[in-house]
RNA sequence: GCGACUGUAGCUCAGUUGGUUAGAGCGCUGGUUUGUGGUACCGGAGGCCGUGGGUUCGAAACCCAUCAGUCGCCCCA
């Protein structure tokens, strides 16, 4: 029998890194609520369908990297790799279409069977927001700007250069793709082995290769923009105006593509500065799918970010609340030092009882913990009626009559 | 799916060209006249050297496989 571990790629959450999470989470829904977006959560796991007909058969995420397990029923599950395709499912299935506009915000853990590296792990969390609408909402400026709101408030906005594109619809694009597919045959020489698959399956993904040598075919490719109808023209154009109008700095890119299938129209992606390659958030339109499930024509916009790639680029501030110590001398004074612990029970302090043989021990404790504060309990406190009071940091200390001894803390 | 490097106590690592009962620091735990710590001293526990196989008189060290970690590529958040 092999040591017990952990799954590749899926890891324990404790610690630091637990509350670094929490935090991040908990600032996300407030900025969601902020805006207005209701929470949502569907089930990780779906029918293995729900994801092979919205991310589309040919993505690498369904070819290669979805769990996708039998049950003892042999019906085919998949651990969800996003957060779209449910919501979208959930939307028709519990026939939310009726409720429209819907402005949801999720998070939640999302599995991919992917090597693990930087930034990439089997099981991740991601936060996400998705808007369903007509035309009656801006979707995508209302969600950029609550990302940029978001990335703002954690303070890594700056880190990152928000790049936009538009796919087109589904003709535009088909033409596009025609031509993209005329103009790179005729390079075929000069691409790298990756893209000469890649115009078989999908050549607008040659248009973001880092290979060197794509790059330098990819200067004369056709651009999108040539191909968008007039429609999409001006969507796009009101787009770019409304986040220049509201100074979100974007960078327009062309070689922009999402791998996800049912992306169409506005796509978008903050990226590190650093390593443009390395996306934190991510997301973009999807007209189609929703009738592609077998729902009515409605259009949506959404993004997700990494919390594990979010984690790792914020500066965390401890703002750990005070905590208190309460060390009763001898084991007679245990109740005692429960009593006083009930002062704090609703308040904002934490505290405990921690009982040692001696005061040192307790003391100690203290500092691996690095309690704040430390109240004494002995045979002159009981007598007196007057607890000791040990500030941990300072060294000093104070005698304060029980009844006061929330106030003094509140004062402290 | 492809590639590189790594895998010795909870953590960070030593372990000499293969040679007896595998080491350190930190941490944990117990004690040092039993009411004062964060900066003292002494002791203790804890490792089938990732796992399985092979080479050898002998393997933590060499070979193979496998699992895991880190980092690239593909792709993605």
């Amino acid at each position: 029998m092999d040591k017990i571990k952990t799954i590749r790629g899926m890891h324990d959450i404790h610690g630091l890194e637990f509350l670094h999470q929490k935090q991040i989470i908990e600032l996300f829904e407030s900025v969601a609520n902020n805006f207005n977006f209701k929470p949502i959560a569907t089930p990780i796991m779906e029918f293995n369908e729900i994801f092979v007909r919205t991310l589309g058969l040919s993505s690498d995420v369904v070819m290669k990297e979805m769990y996708t397990l039998l049950d003892r029923n042999n019906q085919k599950l998949t651990l969800r790799p996003e957060g779209t395709a449910g919501i979208a499912r959930a939307i028709i299935s519990s026939g939310l279409t009726q409720d429209i506009p819907l402005k949801f915000y999720y998070y939640g853990p999302m599995f991919r069977y992917e090597r693990p590296q930087k930034g990439r792990l089997r099981q991740f969390t991601q936060v996400g927001v998705e808007v369903y609408a007509n035309s009656n909402i801006e979707k995508d400026f209302e969600v950029i700007s609550l990302a940029e709101k978001f990335l703002k408030d954690l303070n890594i906005r700056d880190n990152l250069t928000l790049k936009i594109n538009n796919l087109g619809n589904w003709e535009d694009r088909k033409t596009y793709t025609k031509e993209l597919k005329k103009y790179y045959s005729e390079f075929k020489n000069d691409l790298s082995e990756d893209s000469i698959i890649r115009l078989e399956k999908n050549p607008l993904r040659i248009l973001d290769s880092k290979n060197l040598e794509d790059i330098e075919v990819n200067k004369n490719a056709p651009k999108i923009n040539e191909y968008l109808s007039d429609n999409n023209k001006s969507i796009f154009i009101r787009l770019k105006a409304m986040l220049e109008d509201f100074n979100i700095s974007f960078e327009e890119d062309p070689f922009l593509v999402r791998g996800l299938d049912y992306y169409s129209n506005t796509i978008f992606e903050f990226a590190l500065k650093t390593d443009s390659k390395f996306a934190i958030l991510a997301g973009g339109t999807y007209d189609n799918l929703i009738s592609e499930l077998g729902g009515p024509k409605l259009s949506g916009t959404g993004w997700a970010a990494g919390l594990e790639r979010l984690t790792q680029l914020v500066d965390f501030m401890e703002k750990d609340s005070q905590q208190i110590l309460i060390v009763p001398l001898e084991k007679k004074f245990i109740n005692a030092a429960y009593e006083i612990r009930q002062i704090f029970l609703n308040t904002k302090f934490s505290s405990e009882v921690i009982i040692n043989k001696n005061l040192k021990k307790s003391l100690k404790y203290g500092n691996k913990i690095s309690a704040d504060y430390a109240i004494l309990i002995g045979e002159e406190e009981i007598n007196n009626k007057i607890y000791t009071i040990k500030n941990l940091n300072t060294g000093n200390q104070n005698k304060v009559k029980k009844s006061l001894i929330l106030e003094f803390f509140e004062n402290a």
